[in-house]
DNA sequence: CGGTGGACCTGCTGGC
DNA sequence: TGCCAGCAGGTCCACC
């Protein structure tokens, strides 16, 4: 579900709810979700106040007071939410904190592809989650010389780049399709084969799908909801993803569905060359 | 270096 | 109606 603007979303709709406020207690109901869960540290976080939330690459972080942030990746079934401590526990609710005002922040996810770990703030670039991360695609906004940079040298396919994150980050199947749509590239293009022009188009096109993403709300495609349980709406702005056999939005051909690094891609004949 | 395929896991959809 | 194959927003690894 998630990639960089549904974090973003999530974070915003939460911050002004959770900032300021203190973790309780926490209840963890699974050993692991794609790694273990530190019952030990986690358990540490209860009796602190949440200082602000920020993001790293699709990690939600929640900075808390002494020095320690609770970092929560979403994966792709992953979903965080405020709820009242009323409400009984849902299906795959695997890990939750109770707040005061008879609130629950839950973390919920199916797949259990999700990570939620704690670190020290001070260090959270040298945790190993974050050590390799690339350049984040907004503020400062991405730009076409610094994307040819960051491809110089390099071979492949320009969507499995965009997807490195590596390089850059937050641009996950959906984003990186869309981009490359609104650039009119095709997916299977070298990265050899793009000149100045186009990196300039494809680093507009990031930014201005990942900030228009962020504006509806993000994408809802089958689970993904802020924190207050808000779907997005951006789903229905989608040109060419899951569109397989339709017409493109742009110029109506048929969108074509091809398969990159075991993904799905989805794109137009006509439109991206 | 890059590409492929698989692993992790549950749930939903579509075809028969 | 039921069953089963295929697919899903993300990483991470082994192997060619």
């Amino acid at each position: 579900m998630p990639e960089l603007p549904e974090i973003e979303v999530l974070k915003r709709s939460l911050e002004p709810r959770l900032a300021g406020r203190r973790l309780l207690e926490v209840r963890i109901h699974a050993p692991a979700l794609r790694e273990p869960l530190d019952r030990r540290a986690l358990g540490d976080l209860t009796g602190r106040r949440i200082e602000r939330l920020g993001r790293r690459s699709k990690y939600l972080l929640i900075e808390v007071e002494g020095g320690r942030t609770l970092v929560i990746h979403l994966g792709m079934s992953g979903r965080l939410t405020l709820a009242p401590e009323a409400a009984e526990r849902e299906a795959h609710e695997h890990l939750s904190f109770r707040l005061d005002a008879g609130e629950r922040l839950r973390l919920r996810d199916p797949r259990r592809f999700g990570v939620a770990f704690v670190a020290p703030t001070s260090g959270l670039g040298r945790d190993r989650h974050f050590l390799h991360l690339g350049v984040e695609p907004l503020a400062p906004a991405l730009s076409g010389p610094q994307l040819a940079g960051l491809a110089a040298g390099r071979r492949g396919p320009v969507k499995s780049f965009l997807m490195d994150g590596r390089l850059l980050v937050g641009v996950g199947n959906i984003y990186a399709t869309e981009a490359l749509h609104r650039a009119g590239i095709h997916p299977a293009r070298s990265v050899a084969r793009i000149g100045a022009q186009r990196w300039q188009n494809l680093a507009d096109a990031v930014v201005a799908v990942l900030e228009r993403a962020i504006d509806e709300g993000g994408t809802t495609l089958n689970d993904f909801t802020d924190g207050a349980g808000q779907e997005g709406y951006f789903q229905s702005s989608l040109a060419v993803y899951g569109r397989a056999g339709k017409p493109c939005a742009a110029c109506g051909a048929t969108v074509r569905r091809i398969v990159q690094g075991g993904r799905s891609t989805f794109y137009c004949p006509r439109c991206q060359r």
